[in-house]
DNA sequence: CCAAAAGTGGGGAGAAGTGGGGGAAAATGG
DNA sequence: CCATTTTCCCCCACTTCTCCCCACTTTTGG
C-alpha cells in the first residue's frame, strides 16, 4: 500500500509548470486530477483514486440545489493531467490564483493523496500547528 | 471513461458561436446538445447521452398534463449542432437570452455534461460556493 | 569521487482560441 | 413566384498557449 507523505518544496517555472515530487510520480504516472481543497491549498489525487469520488457526486439526485452546488464544485475545480516526461503538470491560472501559487509551492503528503501550498501560507500553517499545545489526537471526532 | 472537468472562459463572436473547450471536442464530435438548465444556466450533453434523455422523456404518459409540460419544456429548448472545423458551435437567441450570455461565458464541467454560464453570474456563484462554511457533503440526497 | 537521478530552464512545432470574408441557404416582403 | 435581406456555414488568417524535446545544475547514493 502507497502513501503520499513528507514536505517538498518547488518551484513553478515560467510557465507554470511544477515538477512532482519523485516518490509521488509513480503513483501518479496514470494522471493526476488537481482541485482545491479547503484552506486555500490545492489537494492532488491519483486519477483512478479521484474517479472513485467522481463516481459517488454523480450518483446524487442533482434535482437538489445542494447536489448541484456539490457537482459544480468537484468537477469545474478539477483538472485532469498527466505528467510530462520530466514529471511535470502545468497548473491552471484559476487554481494559482485560489491557493495563491506563485512560484514558491510546497507538497504535502497527506496519505491517499497530496496537498499544493503556497510557501509562504504553509509556513504560517505549520507555525500555527507546533507552536500550540499539543492537541489529545485521540479526542479526534 | 471520461469526466467533463475543469473552468474555460470563452468568449462569443460577432456571429453568437463560441469555440468548445478543446478537451470536450472528441467527446462532443457526433453532436452536441444545448438546453436551458437549473439556475440560469445551458447544459450542454453529447448527442447519445441527450437522446438517452429525450427516449425516457417519450416513453412517459402524455395524457397527464405535467408529462406535457415536461416534455415541451425539454424538447422546445433542446439544441442540436455538430461543431464546426475550428470546433465551434452557434448559440441561439433563445438560450443565450435565458442564460444571460453575451459576449464573455463560462464552459464548467460537470462529468457526464458541461454548463454554460454568464460569466459574472458564474462569479457570484463561484463566491456563494466558496465563501459558505465547507458543507457535510455526505448528508447529501 | 563518480554516476545516476532529480529539479530547473528554455526553444520550437503544433494546437487552441479568436476574428472575419464570402457563398449558400433560408426567411421576409412585395 | 420572384427579389431582397438575413442567417448560417465553410474557409482562411492571426495570436497565444500548450506540449514535446533537449540541456544544464544540483542532489543522492554507492
Amino acid at each position: 500500500m502507497f502513501y503520499f507523505t513528507g514536505l517538498y518544496e518547488h518551484t513553478l517555472d515560467k510557465k507554470n509548470r511544477v515538477t512532482i515530487p519523485s516518490s509521488f510520480r509513480q503513483e501518479l504516472a496514470n494522471g493526476v486530477v488537481i482541485a482545491k481543497g479547503f484552506d486555500a491549498c490545492l489537494e492532488g489525487y491519483p486519477a483512478e483514486r479521484w474517479e472513485e469520488k467522481a463516481q459517488k457526486a454523480l450518483a446524487k439526485d442533482p434535482k437538489h440545489p445542494l447536489v448541484r452546488k456539490y457537482q459544480r464544485h468537484i468537477f469545474s475545480t478539477a483538472s485532469q493531467a498527466i505528467p510530462d516526461g520530466q514529471g511535470r503538470v502545468l497548473l491552471p491560472a484559476p487554481l494559482r490564483e485560489y491557493a495563491n501559487i506563485k512560484e514558491e509551492v510546497v507538497f504535502v503528503g497527506i496519505g491517499d493523496h497530496f496537498e499544493l501550498w503556497n510557501k509562504d501560507d504553509w509556513k504560517e500553517y505549520e507555525a500555527e500547528m507546533t507552536s500550540q499545545a499539543p492537541p489529545d489526537w485521540t479526542e479526534l471526532p
